[in-house]
DNA sequence: GCCAACGTTGGC
DNA sequence: GCCAACGTTGGC
């Protein structure tokens, strides 16, 4: 089983927002970086388990933890000039984007900002900090999601 | 709202 | 293949 972190902007999809559909389950669909893309195709698997980080907000850090509840496929909104990520170089056939299903697992007591996480030496590492880091999707070691875990 | 950092596009 | 222009991300 393996950890990752995925990003959503709470003023479009929060946790809360994950929370209350059916099932608490949700596809993640919109990412439109190939980067991102390949770890939702190829990387995330049944059962491994996502920190939900809010980005581009007042308080910007880990507001809960999600479980990958169905593997990549393709992502559908590209599809429909409807959605706001439409593709037209994206096709049923020739799917160029992924997606995978998240349930609400729970929502942590109190957000873990990044300003915090931040401060924390064995947390340098991880990709979230990295300067100029611009991902939506990124692993996360168990050493530091237990860490992580551990502040709240 | 600002702006640094980055990814993508497209002319050449 | 280079690289300038542009669009987006996302913290502050």
């Amino acid at each position: 089983m393996r950890y990752w972190l995925l990003k959503s902007e709470p003023a479009t999809f929060s946790i809360d927002d994950l929370k209350g559909r059916s099932d608490r389950t949700e596809h993640w669909d919109g990412v439109r970086n190939y980067q991102a893309r390949n770890m939702l195709r190829d990387g995330l698997k049944k059962g491994d388990l996502a920190f939900f980080y809010h980005s581009n907000c007042d308080q910007p850090g880990i507001a809960g933890v999600v479980e990958v509840v169905r593997e990549g496929y393709p992502d559908f909104t590209a599809f429909d000039p409807d959605y706001d990520h439409f593709d037209p170089k994206s096709t049923p056939d020739t799917p160029r984007w992924y997606m995978v299903d998240v349930r609400f697992k729970r929502t942590l007591k109190r957000v873990i900002t990044l300003a915090e996480l931040k401060q924390h030496p064995l947390l340098h590492e991880m990709p979230l900090l990295a300067r100029g880091n611009r991902l939506s999707v990124m692993p996360v070691t168990k050493v530091q999601w237990n860490y992580i875990l551990s502040l709240v």
